[in-house]
RNA sequence: GGGAGCAUAGCUCAGCUGGGAGAGCAUCUGCCUUACAAGCAGAGGGUCACAGGUUCGAGCCCUGUUGUUCCCACCA
């Protein structure tokens, strides 16, 4: 560790070596201790394609903020991170892999395909995990999980088996969102919706008894070859006597029927529907409910059926320009509209979603979703901020079930066996099965669950379970939940339903919400856009601790934000100026042998620092508790730049020029304020902090398992700060005088103080002469001067002698102005004091406060009134 | 169509349970005061979207309006 500071804050050059030091000697590692309580985040495991966004920054960086907070608060505090196997997006860079080598997953098999995705897994999914530990993450590295690993894999199987044998995982034909581009089926949730401009086609259906035709529109003119029925609504007249007839469907010439069903809307369009039950989600239910077949018209890659030989092959849209152009040679359209509506599309691929009836896995949700309600709504675990508990509720009480097979080869294994000979199924968390029925070698089922099925466990696979660990009792249920808005449907609520139904308790005890990063000008990041910051390259120029002390700054809970130049630059400043700070002590304290403890005696100043810090220890800890990082940092970053730089190093100033004890005292509350300040601000600033810390005199290894500072009763110096506010508020005074009359510093005058309280300004007169300019300084009851500035302040006035300088009609001038608006607060808050309501109805503390201004600007008038006078 | 958030200084945003509006950046003035010009000392700048209401007192609570963003649903 260094024992001196660089004479610039660089922070390329310590935050590679700290980290280092850091997980070199296991400071991240939680154990399991019984005399400490234990503090547990899950990291949000990263997929193992990504590269580290701004997201991951936000998240990680609130993340480590409140881990060492409770770390140093002496808690068991455990940040277990880890990757997650992204089925979809790991296969896709996979199969685009293998497309490069003229290769595709049915040419090398399974068991090849598998063996070269764990093999890029090996090489590549590391990378995120490299990266967070750039932010500074102190995430307990020794337990690192992945979602496809062993431990993972058995808590995935005991899950399905748990859930099939309860009934509440199925198997069937449903209809489902399926992408034709990643050739898998997605659920509802991985479905976006995008605004899309189209066209309704006006088309006309024969009827088959030759008597008319029935006009409809439609967005999708392919999916005609799938009708098997057209709908209109029982209650509408104009079709009434139309219901049971049949018509001929143009080009495929088949009879379909026209049926009655609530589900059309009488008043759009000509308030007819064309019912494709293979197609479309609606019009499955309508065709569950009057038992109407199901043409599947489309392959997976949603090209049309070799069944319609003029248009097999043909993607959808190709399809629809041939049938549309088909249509009106047949003389069955009737015109074509303009028409934007929302489009579903995959959330991985922006393909347009292809709805489809075939065969998957499902949970069914109802009886999951109760608890995961209820648990909320008792409190049982809270959401910060809490109206994102709507947001919640929303989802689980429309919720449809979660359909859980994925056609993909990267992922955990449905264990689920069929038995080729006879049709039986069998569900085990064994690898292989025999036929109960027949004995025959069963053969498993293809497909892999869904990423998130094995996301929704993480909680408490990661610590064991099902097995019964020690981790699982001491760690479990996990503190708080630390992620962003748009992930509570993924995952928020199935960790939810899945904590509740497997381990009878709730996951996580708080769940704080936060929001996105957004580009300066509050656009989404994304590549499509290239506005994307990349956080490494940002750590590269200002460093890690700037980096999150930008994202922290001014983030409110579930609020988004904005990422910009000046604000990095900003926080790059802050560090600058604490590295500053620090050197300062450094050049007062080097050569000497200074504790970091309080001296027996303290100045006026010293009790102020300490009091102020005090009190900051008091609001960040508070702050911190409540999840209000921002505030909590603002108040960190409030303290050391105006209290602790610019009042109390530069009051220090003259006592450290002088020698002996009382230099020697400000050596040791310096350095005592700078290491306090230094832990209440480690959480944050990480790299920074530990640098400084072990520069200073100390004890212990590492800043990180210092105490975090605590609020102390014998620290409170309420006399100390009232006199320092007043010598402060006067030199302020002076300097503000001498701003308006364009004084430089360097030109002194003699400043006399007249005040009721002259021991506090006998005191503080060094502090005149090096932060207001003065030559030397005299107090006293009151001074007979001639033609001296007036500067008035609540508890003093004060001349100084710069007669030349005055201009006598504009310092009068002011001095009126000065006057009237001291009158105006007097009267002000004299009004309060005569509102008989406010007198009978406000606090006794609000009441008193008012007189005790009333009181000081009275005294303020007397003074202004006399210096008038004394001008005159 | 349903729901939620936001609306505060030129810009980006804080403002916790209601007690005379704050920060950073930007602008302007004066300073190289031996920690820091990535700095110091100052200044200007706000009917807290609008209209009502509750209250002794409202940026904060209630109702409505407007604008804006997001989520969900979706009429073929």
């Amino acid at each position: 560790m260094a024992k001196e500071l660089a004479k610039a804050y660089s922070p390329g050059e310590f935050e590679e070596r700290i980290y280092k030091f850091w997980e070199d000697n296991g400071y991240f590692h939680a154990e399991i201790d019984e005399n400490k309580k234990p503090y547990t985040i899950m990291m949000p495991p990263p997929n193992i394609t990504g590269q580290l966004h701004m997201g991951h920054a936000l998240d990680n960086t609130l993340q480590d903020i409140l881990i060492r907070f409770k770390r140093m608060q002496g808690y068991s505090a455990l940040w277990l991170p880890g990757t997650d196997h992204a089925s979809i997006a790991t296969e896709a860079k996979i199969v685009e892999a293998m497309r490069k080598e003229g290769l595709s997953k049915e040419d090398i098999g399974r068991e090849k395909f598998l063996e070269r995705a764990w093999a890029w897994r090996a090489e590549f999914g590391g990378r995120i995990v490299k990266q967070l530990r750039k932010m500074g993450s102190s995430a307990d590295w020794e337990r690192e999980r992945f979602t496809m690993d062993e431990g993972c894999n058995k808590a995935v199987k005991n899950v399905f088996v748990r859930l099939y044998d309860k009934g509440l995982i199925y198997r069937g034909e449903r209809i489902i969102n399926w992408c034709p581009k990643c050739l898998t089926s997605i659920s509802d949730a991985e479905v976006e919706y995008e605004e899309q401009a189209g066209h309704f086609w006006h088309l006309r259906y024969p009827l088959s008894d030759g008597s008319g035709y029935i006009e409809l529109a439609t967005t999708r003119p392919e999916t005609l070859l799938g009708d098997t029925a057209v709908a209109v609504n029982p209650k509408d007249d104009r079709y009434k006597d139309m219901v049971g007839k049949t018509l001929i469907l143009p080009l495929v010439h088949r009879e379909i029927p026209i049926i009655a069903d609530e589900y059309v809307e009488m008043d759009f369009g000509t308030g007819v529907v064309k019912i494709t039950p293979a197609h479309d989600p609606n019009d499955f239910e309508v065709g569950l409910r009057h038992d109407l077949p199901v043409i599947n018209v489309m392959t997976d890659d949603a090209r049309i059926t070799e069944d319609y030989p003029k248009y097999a092959g043909m993607d959808r849209y190709e399809a629809r320009k041939a049938i549309v152009r088909d249509l009106e040679e047949e003389g069955a359209l009737v015109r074509v509209e303009d028409h934007s509506h929302n489009v579903g599309t995959c959330y991985r691929c922006s393909t347009t979603v292809e709805p489809r009836v075939s065969k998957q896995w499902f949970v069914k949700m109802k009886p999951l979703a109760g608890p995961a309600i209820d648990a909320v709504k008792n409190g049982d675990t809270d959401f910060v901020p809490p109206h994102f508990e709507k947001t919640y509720f929303h989802w689980l009480e429309n919720i449809r079930d979660w359909c859980i097979s994925r056609q993909l080869w990267w992922g955990h294994q449905i264990p689920a066996f069929y038995c080729d000979e006879c049709g039986e199924t069998v569900v085990t968390k064994d690898n292989e099965a025999f036929c109960p029925k027949c004995g025959k070698k069963m053969r498993q089922d293809p497909d892999t669950l869904d990423t998130w099925f094995s996301s929704a466990l993480w909680p408490f696979s990661t610590l064991g379970w099902p097995d019964e660990t020690e981790e699982m009792k001491y760690f479990y249920p996990t503190s708080v939940l630390v992620t962003g808005y748009d992930i509570i449907p993924f995952w928020v609520m199935r960790m939810m339903f899945s904590g509740l139904e497997h381990t009878g308790q709730v996951p996580f005890e708080k769940v704080l919400i936060h929001g996105l990063v957004r580009d300066s000008q509050g656009r989404k990041m994304s590549k499509s856009l290239g506005n994307g910051i990349d956080p490494l390259e940002v750590i590269e120029e200002f460093g890690a601790d700037a980096l999150r002390l930008t994202l922290v700054t001014g983030n409110a809970p579930g609020n988004d934000m904005r990422y910009s130049k000046e604000k990095i630059t900003a926080s790059r400043n802050f560090a600058n100026k604490l590295w500053n700070a620090a050197r300062f002590i450094h050049m007062n304290i080097d050569g000497h042998d200074v504790e970091c403890r309080l001296p027996e005696t303290l100045t006026t100043e010293d009790k102020w620092i300490v009091s102020t810090l005090n009190r900051t220890i008091k609001v960040v800890t508070e702050n911190l508790e409540n999840f209000e990082l921002g505030v909590a940092v603002q108040n960190i970053y409030d303290f050391t730049w105006d209290c602790l730089c610019d009042w109390y190093i530069e009051l220090a100033k003259a006592r450290l020029q002088s020698e002996g004890e009382t230099a020697d005292n400000a050596r040791m509350v310096l350095v005592w304020v700078m290491d306090k300040t230094l832990k209440l601000l480690h959480p944050f600033m990480p790299f920074i902090t530990e640098e400084i810390w072990q520069s200073m005199p100390h004890e212990g290894d590492t800043i990180m398992t210092q105490s975090f500072p605590t609020f102390d009763e014998n620290c409170e110096y309420d006399d100390a700060a009232r006199s320092m506010n007043m010598i402060m508020e006067a030199i302020s005074a002076i300097r503000i005088r001498r701003a308006e009359m364009n004084v430089p510093p360097s030109r002194k005058a003699k400043v006399f103080i007249a005040a009721k309280d002259q021991d506090t300004f006998n005191n503080g007169s060094a502090f005149f002469i090096r932060l207001a300019s003065a030559s030397e300084v005299e107090i006293a009851d009151s001074f007979e001067l001639d033609g001296a500035v007036t500067v008035v302040t609540a508890d003093a006035k004060i001349y100084i002698p710069m007669d030349e300088l005055i201009d006598k009609e504009a310092e009068l001038k002011r001095l009126n102005k000065e006057l009237q608006s001291a009158e105006k607060d007097l009267a002000f808050n004299e009004k309060k004091l005569n509102n008989q309501g406010f007198m009978s109805k406000a606090p006794e503390k609000v009441i008193n406060d008012i007189r005790e201004k009333t009181k000081k600007y009275s005294e303020k008038i007397e003074m202004i009134k006399a210096a008038i006078e004394a001008l005159k």
